[in-house]
RNA sequence: CGCGGGGUGGAGCAGCCUGGUAGCUCGUCGGGCUCAUAACCCGAAGGUCAGAGGUUCAAAUCCUCUCCCCGCAACCA
């Protein structure tokens, strides 16, 4: 069975995620699920980034040790991935042994391939911001943020010897036109990386909260470099068989536009150099805006994922965040736009098929489905529908592949008004008709569910089990080419018709 | 001359690469239906395609110039 390996950035332990944090892992996670309708052996990784003296310092506001501080952290974040219904297989924490001890060995191997050298770094330092300035980013003299004296500050740090992937890499990139994705995320590496590279340090001699560096336990290994690595401990690394062997390299990083750099060149160059096949595919999403504004702490303007998920439920914030924000671009998130969508196209569209359909075969028929069978060329729109999915999904064009699923909706609610099935059912002679239709009508609700599971699951799923389908939609794939998937068995019992997306009033 | 994205009916977008009657979703208005969450179906109105110039038999689409909006410092995906 083929694999595929998805991964998300990790994140950073210091702020509770927000809705563009969790957009990322919505949109991953729709593709894993995709993935595993088509019959992959997908694995998911997701994870926290715990290194780093920012981290330090969180904790230490709170009176705890980074530990704890990692360990709470670790547990909202998980809460939060669960509500949304993420279905990563497994959850990495920098922190954890596994992780520092393929760290440590990937930092060897690089080692000694001779591209780790010790030097100097020096530079304007501001304690508060804990980072170094370059001179032309001061302002007037004093820290941009804080406005304070920085330190001329040196230190004996160890280098990555980047400077030496430029050409490798822009082979790697022409060579490989799926390996940054979208367009416009190519365009700017290949600028970046054309405009030279310079070797990069990699260590820091302050700051106890890393790993420690496997040749000079006095330093820790520079969070970038150490968080990076999770995508290859998530799967074993250094242990090289088992599940590093099936499923390394990975298949897609799906990570935001901000990151790409680290991600499409630092990355891979540390794999270059440390001889490990680089990741297929790496993929820079957009941000979400809430109304039209970015997203900022200063502005307070963050919104959390779960204010909405509480109030009308996971797969709507599902729904918004993929049909509304395509992966390549930035999008927008407001309430009045949220209420839009979910009226229209979840309450009225799919819920409101679902509703009069199961109502319908409840009415008419003691809830007995005569047959499922897709009459009035319903299986020619379901085939058409399905195409155009997979192409959108292998495109990573999530919104169109829902704009595909609804095609189904909306021709089978234009059946129903074209048979008037309330006229059907008040003539005994056209009973036949009347089954014909209702089949029909079970058979899109049940395409669409499939379709559908990837974006909203919950919904999905209470679907397919009120038309009594088995197996479940987990255990359901695809259908070859130009078929339909297996339907219900002839004279089952329909569970009860309920609102499936209840109308938000305003 | 810093880099990049974008300006298309009220809103959000597609079309631009590969010129040839301006398309989709929502909203508005009118009609139909009654199974359904006043949902559904049909129809209509509404656009100088930011502006100017150029190429062409023909430009939203190609070329040039101008204007406007948004990112590119930080929190931050």
């Amino acid at each position: 069975m083929a694999k595929f390996y998805i991964t998300t950035a990790i994140d950073y332990v210091n702020n509770v995620p927000h809705i563009g944090t969790a957009y990322e892992k919505v949109a991953a996670d729709a593709i894993a699920r995709y993935k595993r309708l088509a019959g992959y052996d997908t694995r998911f990784l997701m994870g926290n980034d715990e290194h780093s003296t920012n981290v330090e310092k969180a904790a230490r506001e709170k009176g705890l040790s980074p530990q704890e501080y990692c360990d709470q952290m670790a547990v909202v974040f998980q809460d939060v991935w669960k509500r949304l219904d993420i279905s990563y297989d497994d959850f990495i924490r920098t922190t954890e042994p596994r992780h520092v001890r393929g760290v440590q060995a990937l930092f060897t191997r690089i080692n000694e391939r001779g591209d780790i050298f010790k030097g100097k770094y020096e530079g304007f330092y501001c304690v508060s911001c804990e980072r170094y300035y370059l001179e032309k980013d001061l302002a007037a003299g004093k820290c941009p943020v804080h406005g304070t004296e920085p330190q001329w500050l040196s230190e004996e740090n160890y280098f990555f010897r980047l400077s030496k992937y430029g050409p490798p890499l822009l082979d790697h990139i022409r060579s490989h036109p799926e390996f940054i994705v979208p367009e416009i995320r190519k365009n700017e590496i290949v600028n970046v990386i054309e405009g030279g590279l310079e070797d990069i340090s990699v260590s820091r001699s302050s700051g106890r909260w890393g790993v420690p560096l496997p040749n000079d336990p006095a330093q820790t290994v520079y969070v970038w470099f150490d968080a990076l690595i999770n995508y290859i401990t998530g799967v074993g690394y250094p242990e090289m068989n088992g599940s590093f062997a099936r499923y390394w390299p990975a298949d897609l990083h799906v990570i935001g536009k901000d990151i790409t750099r680290f991600h499409c060149i630092i990355w891979p160059a540390m794999l270059m150099s440390a001889g490990v096949p680089l990741p297929r595919t790496v993929l820079g999403h957009g941000w979400v805006h809430f109304q039209g504004q970015k997203l900022s702490k200063s502005l307070g303007n963050i919104v959390n994922p779960l204010d909405v998920a509480d109030k009308y439920g996971a797969d709507p914030l599902r729904y918004y965040l993929l049909k509304e924000v395509p992966l390549s671009r930035d999008g927008d998130f407001s309430w009045d736009l949220f209420i839009d969508r979910y009226n229209a196209d979840l309450a009225n569209d799919w819920g409101n098929l679902f509703t009069r359909a199961v109502s319908m075969v409840h009415r008419y028929r003691g809830g007995v489905l005569a047959r499922a069978e897709a009459g009035d060329g319903l299986a020619e729109v379901i085939g058409a529908a399905f195409r155009e999915y997979r192409a959108a999904f292998d495109d990573f064009a999530i919104e169109r592949g829902i704009e595909a699923a609804w095609t189904i909706i909306r021709r089978a609610n234009r059946l129903v008004e074209e048979r008037a099935p309330w006229n059907l059912a008040k003539d005994p002679a056209r009973a036949g008709e009347l089954d014909g239709l209702l089949g029909t009508l079970a058979v899109a609700l049940q395409h669409t569910a499939f379709l559908l599971f990837p974006i909203m699951p919950a919904k999905a799923k209470l679907v397919w089990e009120t038309l009594r389908l088995t197996p479940g939609l987990e255990q359901t794939r695809f259908p070859a080419e130009g078929r339909l998937l297996p339907p219900a068995a002839p004279g089952v019992t329909l569970g009860a018709s309920q609102p499936l997306f209840p109308r938000i009033e305003r």
